[in-house]
DNA sequence: GAGTGGTCTAGACCACCCT
DNA sequence: GGGTGGTCTAGACCACTCC
């Protein structure tokens, strides 16, 4: 019996994967070069076309190639990475860490929101929405401020809850079924709220992003902005 | 002959999957439980074992579903949203903007790397990196800082290039094979370089990206920090 | 019109991991 | 040990799109 420290079972997906990746690196297709079809990929590699399929629809869920139907596999010209990452939980951000995190309640307030929430929530006319505010802390330091907009008129059951002891981020992820939204990233000087509640004297960048959900009808049910503290990074692995 | 507008193919993988996401949604099945296995899904559905494996995988993929090979399949307790997104070329994020494109070189040194990037990079003791400065701008305005550094030893073509007519970023792109890496935002306050590179007055808060790209041997090619305009907005959909 | 990827099927074997 | 997902196969039909 032999030992096999590094057997590749030449006919698994990830081997075609592997072995078209490293073509491509090697630039033995170039840039908008035509692939081989699927089937000659088969023969070539002797499994089924089933398999190769597999491999290159990996590979281009990753935007190294394109597939068309009649056109074949094309290597892109301009493969533009993609990154994917989790959207944190703040709690769990913290904790992943090893830090204590711990919760303080800001304020709780129905309200006509400003018109730069109007512009993104779009809510119904006249009606007030739910605004909390909150911080979040690791090892009782100041962490994050969560900013949050909620209308009510399309999550009913938060005009109930209660945000003293349950942040509006844990509370959503928990009663509010997945759905769509979008995300941005920017910087911004700390405002004197802000740096009262994150306990900071001078004037910093404070990094910021600003969340909203949607639910599936595509009607806008919260709108969050979170202001972290100085000298925070958000790292991705790609 | 009769039009059909709305028919749906009983037995696709897409519509195992939306069945499925429908009954997570409506807490048909609950965050912990275990579902039914492949073969009875299958069974339900009148498909193939396949057909429902392919739903469940991309479920799986997108985080709301875990699976294990004798454990089942179970609904993630605390689903982590995923966000992917394409980490844009700066000269096409700038052109999808309908704004003209134009580049200004700065500077080209080979440099010893201060500590920081030597922490980054870890190039070999006592070489000296290529150190590129550039400013990317959009309608004549200064958008964002290209601030790089290249290991030579590892990418010897790059010491060839000349980065006054072409930016490192676009060189890069066209030159490398895609890898690894990590990448990390941050807020920074504008120094005075970077006051005067972006032509603005007052200090502002700068939205800034780390990036660091491997070969596929998992040594540092490059590092690069760009340092955006204020007001920028990295936005990203879900 | 015809070639290519997209997908389904039925059956099979395997790898992992819980009990 | 045995059940579950992970994957491969061979064949088939379909849908899209390029020519």
């Amino acid at each position: 019996m032999r030992s096999n420290t590094s057997r590749l079972p030449t006919n698994s997906w990830q081997s075609v994967e592997t072995e078209v990746l490293n073509r491509l690196r090697s630039n033995y297709w170039m840039p908008g070069d035509l692939l081989p079809t699927e089937a000659e990929l088969a023969a070539e590699f002797g499994c089924a076309r089933t398999t190769v399929n597999r491999a290159l629809q990996a590979i281009a869920d990753d935007g190294l190639l394109e597939r068309k139907r009649k056109g074949g596999t094309r290597v892109v010209v301009h493969p533009t990475r993609k990154a994917t990452f989790s959207i944190p939980v703040i709690r769990q951000e913290i904790e992943s860490k090893e830090l204590s995190y711990s919760y303080r309640f800001l304020s709780q307030k129905r309200e006509h929101p400003p018109k730069t929430i109007r512009a993104l929530m779009n809510p119904a006319p006249g009606v007030r929405l739910l605004h909390v505010k909150a911080l979040h802390l690791a090892n009782e330091q100041p962490y994050v401020i969560e900013n949050r907009w909620i209308d009510t008129t399309i999550v009913p059951e938060a005009a109930d809850a209660n945000f003293r002891n349950t942040s509006p981020n844990q509370w959503l992820v928990e009663n509010i079924p997945f759905n769509g939204g979008d995300l941005a990233f920017s910087a911004s000087i700390a405002s004197d709220e802000e740096m009262s509640v994150l306990e900071i004297k001078e004037s910093s960048a404070l990094f910021t992003t600003e969340r909203r959900t949607r639910d599936s009808g595509n009607s806008t049910i919260t709108v969050v902005r979170l202001v972290y503290a100085p000298g925070y990074r958000m790292e991705i692995g790609l």
